[in-house]
DNA sequence: CTTGACCCTGACATTAATGGCAGGGTGTAT
DNA sequence: ATACACCCTGCCATTAATGTCAGGGTCAAG
């Protein structure tokens, strides 16, 4: 199947799906006239490739357990949990900051709403939250 | 007081500085020789700046407000409100988006310690996340 | 032989704030 | 005058996946 072909069955856009090949995800093979061909595997391969890119996953970090898991059960690949892991502590420190943020702009927007009283708590900032 | 002890004080960097001043936020004063010449109430100003920035808030978006609230209380400047509002719809997205994501990757962790048991809801992928 | 639908590579743009360099001027102390 | 610490502008880089050109082949149908 051809590129435009794959690209039509995954969703995933030729521009994509090149990427995809230059990162070192998928190889597909070459016509004597130089069109990619792909094999019917290259469509599970691509969804798959997706869904971990969904989950926040750089295409390196796929690129290193993607033969793996395409071949068994991802709790069979031993490089897939530590990326997990990494992955998780990332985005619970990034829903922390998130929350923190929220939290600040909750009060702020409250305040906008009670300003009639008093001022306590909206002149001053509050420098607690950080950021990369 | 020139860039370097403002930069000292506030712990914005210098590049940071003069980017403030070309996105409009500060416009000090220039020397003869061509120095930038900032007033005391410019370290207010860039502090103020950077708690804004915290906020997630671009600078074109304080740029919109920043004179307002210098001069009087945060919650006298209408133009602060839907800025505020507006970002706030913004991270309560990203934030839906991570815990989906974080609940996901916590799932696929948990299968790993358990998976000397059966195979459900490990091998089938979820479709159910998005970015972006 | 021309049209039109494909395919190819290579390159630049995107986002926003910041870092860092090159090349050069200023000012003060020795 | 020479060193040294400042300051200036302008420019390129950063991140990661994707969009979008330009300029050019391929191939089947008419």
């Amino acid at each position: 199947m051809k590129i435009g072909e794959l690209s039509r069955r995954t969703g995933a856009s030729i521009r994509s799906l090149r990427y995809y090949e230059a990162q070192g995800l998928i190889a597909p093979l070459r016509e004597s006239n130089g069109y990619r061909e792909y094999s019917t595997l290259a469509e599970e391969q691509v969804r798959t490739i997706r869904f971990y890119l969904q989950l926040g996953l750089t295409t390196e970090q796929i690129a290193g357990f993607l033969n793996c898991v395409l071949s068994r059960p991802e709790t069979f690949c031993t490089e897939v949990l530590p990326v997990y892991e990494s992955k998780l502590a990332d985005i619970e420190a990034q829903i922390a900051q998130l929350t923190r943020i929220r939290d600040n702009l909750t009060d702020r927007i409250a305040s906008f709403r009670g300003e009639s009283k008093q001022g306590e708590g909206v002149s001053k900032r509050d420098e607690s939250s950080e950021r990369r």
